[in-house]
DNA sequence: GCAAGAAATTCAAACGTTTGTATTTTTGCA
DNA sequence: TGCAAAAATACAAACGTTTGAATTTCTTGC
């Protein structure tokens, strides 16, 4: 037995497929006697709307899209998972695509996604990725909603939202500065990305308002893996640096690795503070202070504009910020807290 | 300007629709000649197939709907990214959901992606879910490929993909007994998930295996979160307990909590292994010794097998499994090793 | 040069739904 | 009772593709 459709509804009840379909539909177009037949009669034969045959008529699906570097990485399943419970209940279904931080997969994908008529593309972009010129045509000539999470560029996309990747740089360096350490420094990452550039401006900001110079020995870039943080944490506290603002949680965990290894004392001698709030930082010994990001948030948030955006509703903005949280834990507590 | 369709090649070709069709799909019925013109003027007037329409007509669709718990927890989404690595060069796109540990969202995904055409599903239970009956008519109705995985059930889908689970717990305990730990316990999950009954066999079997008797005072169940073990590691020393496999990570990690609050060296005088090989493992202090699960394996085996399936390939089994292995870190390393 | 067969192409219907328009039925009112 | 307006339903086309069958065009061998 193939699945029932409209007309098997309609020749069922001798009507016709299109009152069939209003009365689904709940149109007014259909008196309420034979909304109430057709709508039994379809439970009945345990009907379900054909999608592909409805979004092929209506010339829309509703399917998004979500683009990530890697799906198996905390930030972003947390950021999956707030959208997917967010978009699912509202009739929505994600189809997820990586781009494994290459350009390359990260157009394909964008490209698949196009083709399988999504009504909207929520896209963080690759590492690789350097600006928006490869997208810009790509995405214009569709009228697809798209909406760039987290590592966005400027001329692309209905909205963009991102943490306040400023704010939570400063409020980290100013507690490090608050905590009573000197000669503080800063392990940011690949500055062709938004983020890093926020978090060292963040940091400037804090040393600049409190009066502090900002010490090149001290600056650290492309740095957030472990590995490259620990070799850092070397060179950083050889050339007298006594606390650390790390914009990834890795690097600040390779900083706690080469203090233990040295016999430097954390937080008395040196105080590390990290980004991202990863689900080691509270295990690590001395546990890790850190920046929770509010990744589920800042997936609902995502979603949520997304069927904002559909639903017509005007947003006074382009560009939403999900707000940090500094988690102070032992590795920056040199003070009473 | 819309979208080009065939229809719009053909016009500009003065052929027709259907020529242009196969052209495309690379069928032998089309000359060489016209089949170059129209890959030519596809490409020119930047066509792409419309898939809607294609899969309406085909009735099957390159989709396929993936339910898990939650996609944030890294074993799940390095089974996602696995699967996802495999199956979008494969052509297909794949959809999650998730079921949030709740059996009516479980239900509701999979009713959402039958909707949606799916031309496979590929799930882990929910943890609420006992067995398949809500879901054997479900899905016995349509031709979908089912590939359950991790948490399966009998009688159900195509085809399992599983961990050694017996083999995980067994070489785990074995390892403690042969570093010389006595009156081992065990710390499990909810029996009624084929995980955890396979684990505790596991367990049970390497006791068994060396002459020990497995002691019902060192024996947990329903013990998986951090808080849990920390509150029944209190009782295993209590208890006289040496040694704890821990079938999850957190569980252990409570246990290395406890130790550290007590006084109790690990790996000293007391020896602790967990299962999973979560991130922070090589983290915590002392690091913990785990068995590795091979997330990312189990998913793209789970999307090779739905291809092979898919291909027509027959499968020589209805069960794969996917092999562990034992990382041991500090937390067990009473003898050299 | 022509018939027979192969090769290439066209025709037409179908997938299941939606929707503008036309038609029928009902309703309300004089 | 009759008639216009409103309500309900039916008709038909369309969305873009695929595919079996019919038709045309091209080969090839005699």
């Amino acid at each position: 037995m193939p699945k029932p459709t409209i007309t098997d509804i309609a020749k069922a009840l001798d009507i016709t497929a299109s009152t069939v379909s209003r009365a689904l539909a709940g149109s007014p177009k259909v008196s309420q006697a034979t909304r109430m037949l057709v709508e039994r009669k379809a439970a009945e034969m345990g009907y379900e709307r054909n999608v592909l045959a409805s979004s092929l008529r209506r010339g829309v699906t509703d399917t998004v899209g979500m683009v990530v570097p890697r799906v198996n990485r905390q930030f972003f399943s947390n950021i999956i998972s707030g959208a997917e419970a967010v978009l699912n209940p509202a009739g929505y279904n994600l189809i997820i695509s990586q781009s494994h931080e290459h350009s390359e997969d990260e157009r394909r994908a964008i490209q698949t996604l196009l083709r399988n008529q999504v009504s909207g593309i929520l896209i963080s972009h690759s590492i690789e990725t350097k600006d928006a010129e490869a997208f810009k045509d790509m995405l214009a000539s569709t009228g697809v909603t798209v909406i760039q999470f987290d590592r966005a560029f400027e001329g692309i996309g209905d909205l963009c939202v991102v943490n306040d990747n400023f704010e939570c740089a400063r409020s980290a360096t100013r507690h490090l500065i608050e905590s009573g350490y000197e000669r503080i420094g800063y392990m940011g990452g690949d500055e062709s990305s938004n983020v890093y550039v926020d978090r060292k401006a963040g940091y400037m900001a804090a040393m600049r308002e409190a009066g502090l110079e900002v010490n090149d020995d001290y600056m650290f870039s492309n740095c957030i893996t472990r590995d490259k943080g620990f070799y850092n944490a070397a060179k950083a506290v050889e050339r007298g640096c006594g606390a650390l603002y790390c914009a990834g949680d890795y690097a600040a965990l390779g900083v706690i690795e080469y203090a233990r290894d040295k016999g430097i004392k954390i937080p008395e001698d040196f105080g590390v503070v990290g980004t991202a709030n990863e689900n080691f930082t509270d295990v690590v010994y001395p546990s890790l202070s850190s920046v929770e990001q509010n990744s589920t948030e800042m997936g609902t948030a995502v979603a949520k504009a997304f069927l904002d955006i559909k639903s017509g509703k005007a947003l006074n903005t382009d560009k939403i910020i999900i707000p940090t949280r500094l988690i102070v834990r032992d590795s920056s507590k040199r003070r009473k807290y």
